[in-house]
DNA sequence: TTATCACATTCACATTTCTGGAGATTCTAG
DNA sequence: CTAGAATCTCCAGAAATGTGAATGTGATAA
């Protein structure tokens, strides 16, 4: 197969991942540096269970690192670049502005710009 | 809905669109310009009635714009640096290396960088 | 050691969404 | 009207989602 579809075809499986809102913002939350299940769980208003099945997802695609101590599991960017890469998909939602307000992209930009 | 959620729903939505190979390969393909649906079926080895579908998709998403001559639908991207910013994705692609060689990711990185 | 709690993962299943192919349909130029 | 170009419709098979229940593990206490 010509390179350029078996890339194409890399490319798409590592959006087809980030395609998820909950998985957005767990690379959002792991900009920073590692963090457990359960704060995620918390900070995302999600069940552990789901929580843990999409870092399934992340993990197996090498997005995230796992970490255990004790009975709690830390994960952690692989490629912590990869959370600015996202952000910068904003750019393209700017313009459709779809239901979506500028200030709700500002908002988001600066919130997960912060140090 | 917090602000976070809203733009990480939308984000996971171009993540979405932007989640299929041939998808990948279309905005790759019009990253320098224009293309018509037949020369974008033709480059790509694909059925009209599928490149059309994929078009229909990215015009609702507002990431191609649609200009017709004739009976010929050019289609060119909203926002050319899109093309440059689905290429950024090939860095995280590297470090996975899952079946793809290093050939290959620079291969397409070459093709896709051409002016 | 055994019992127990806390943290996390995995399983099973119903539901939804995505995909790709074939044919019908619309639109335009001549 | 005719032919070519592109789009739209429909549908069965495949894949992803979400939820609750069950299962693992590590720490802690008796």
């Amino acid at each position: 197969m010509p390179s350029r579809q078996v890339v194409a075809k890399e490319l798409a499986e590592i959006f087809g991942i980030l395609a998820h809102a909950d998985r957005i913002r767990m690379v959002e939350e792991l900009r920073l540096g590692e963090k457990d299940v359960s704060s995620l769980a918390n900070v995302l208003g999600l069940e552990t269970p789901r929580v843990s099945q999409h870092l399934r997802l992340l993990r197996m695609h090498n997005i995230v690192v796992e970490r255990r101590e004790g009975r709690r599991h830390f994960y952690h960017l692989t490629n912590p670049d990869m959370a600015a890469w996202v952000l910068q998909g904003l750019t393209f939602i700017e313009q459709r502005m779809a239901g979506v307000t500028k200030s709700n992209i500002k908002a988001a930009r600066r919130l997960w710009s912060e140090e």
